[in-house]
DNA sequence: CAGTGTGAAAAATTTCACAGCT
DNA sequence: AGCTGTGAAATTTTTCACACTG
């Protein structure tokens, strides 16, 4: 990579699609795992397999960030890591904090997940006064009262919620007016924030209720396999719309339309 | 299994769409808090503002659901959440067990989003003999080696993994091969699954990288902000559907929920 | 050859805008 | 009037398939 010095053309990066921004960090730890294993380069058949998306996708994706493979070879993992490391963020230091310390806040604070991808929890706060002072996976918790000033201190521009829905809100918006720009939410909440806040959420119910809509339907009907994916033979590889693809109409559904003895609480 | 890849839009039949589903528990929970306070009926002007989507998304949404508004009137609150509900499979009883006891995991035996909404913690599962008999959130651990017998008593086919990575395709493999078709993963693997099984993945970590992605990105082009176009990433969800809501912009920059995958480190 | 990079086609999702009930 | 329901247009994302390169 004798580009080391190569300044980034301009025109490169503008405009990552979205939904690729969402696969980088996937790539990345499927990338981290092979370069721990100190495997030097990857086709993007392989990568792609270890990631759980289709070649296809992930070459397209590649693209957007640039030429970084060589045909007929591969991609360079260090090479790689180092690339999609820049382009998310990760080569820099991202102090957080996590507001909220109950079973979920907790669970956050010991999670090495963050410290191994740059994040640093900076500080964790919580409105309980019998909770200040106390460790939590080491770190000191600080009351809410002193919100603002960890915030500006520590230079924090990310934060985490994970207090009850009813405090949410107010949480955020104590954090956004300390010069937080990014949150990411496990209350069951939809925030409102000004224009330039980013805000993302991550709701355990949600996702089984999702799984609950297509179990219901696997019951529904019997066996339908249909093989869709489209590339099989490697290994991992979830298909998450094998099932979802498929969906016999069959059963008359009940009436789109009202008359359906609707069973309703009244 | 390549070939075969004819298209079949026709299976559409009762099929809802992907990304619709994945908004359907955002739109249950909004109804929810009105049911509560009573409200008897919404527009979806003032609902989609409450899920923090735009109003038209929300009545494409319900189309395909069926024609539950009266024009000019708007939704019945009661008669909408049951009728999601139906759609959800959250009328009936879903017992599922969570593998892997840790912190993530004790927290979400904990979480009580669960059970408010149909789901049922029918079991506790962690290989530590140490936890073995000890009561989480009420629930006595059992040890995985009863794993397939715990499955098949309770009828559970949905499974929760939050053990370490290490751990989880081989839990994975046990769950589907005890019955188990629907599984929530907090690992941060991708697990192998056979058709027919439904995987999510939330990661902690993940979530937290694309926040950096656009963080990094406010950061380059300081100025007084303003709505510099020629960007091409969008930093927060714009609040152009806060029209109806009120003065802070209501934006609920919600995950792309269809695939995001997310996984979380060790 | 093997495997990347990418226009172009296909599919999915979102947004528009307005006809049509109540 | 007011608001839903929905074709149609616009936009985003995925998939194809193949030219091109090391």
């Amino acid at each position: 990579m004798a580009t080391g010095r190569t300044h980034r053309p301009a025109t490169r990066s503008r405009g990552i699609p979205e939904a690729t921004v969402a696969r980088l960090p996937l790539y990345l730890r499927a990338l981290t795992a092979l370069s721990e294993r100190s495997v030097p380069t990857v086709s993007s058949e392989e990568l792609a397999a270890a990631a759980g998306v289709n070649s296809a996708k992930l070459r397209k994706d590649f693209s957007y960030l640039g030429s970084y493979g060589t045909r007929g070879v591969g991609y360079d993992v260090e090479y790689l890591v180092y690339q999609i490391s820049r382009e998310l963020g990760l080569t820099q230091d991202w102090p957080v904090v996590i507001v909220g310390i109950g079973n979920l806040g907790a669970a956050l604070a010991n999670y090495g997940g963050f410290a191994s991808r740059g994040f640093r929890v900076a500080a964790l706060i919580d409105a309980d006064p019998a909770m200040a002072g106390k460790p939590v996976a080491g770190i000191p918790v600080q009351h809410t009262d002193d919100l603002e000033k960890i915030i500006e201190d520590n230079g924090v521009s990310i934060g985490v919620i994970a207090t009850p829905a009813g405090a949410a809100q107010q949480v955020c918006d104590r954090l956004v007016g300390a010069g937080v720009t990014s949150i990411l939410n496990f209350a069951p909440t939809v925030l409102s924030v000004p224009d330039g806040v980013d805000v993302r959420k991550v709701d355990l119910s949600i996702e089984l209720q999702i799984l609950a809509f297509h179990e219901q339907r696997k019951a529904g009907e019997e066996p339908a396999l249909e093989t869709a994916a489209g590339d099989g033979a490697q290994p991992a590889a979830a298909s998450r719309e094998a099932a979802a693809a498929a969906a016999p109409a069959a059963s008359a559904d009940q009436g789109p339309d009202g008359d359906v003895p609707a069973v309703m609480p009244a």
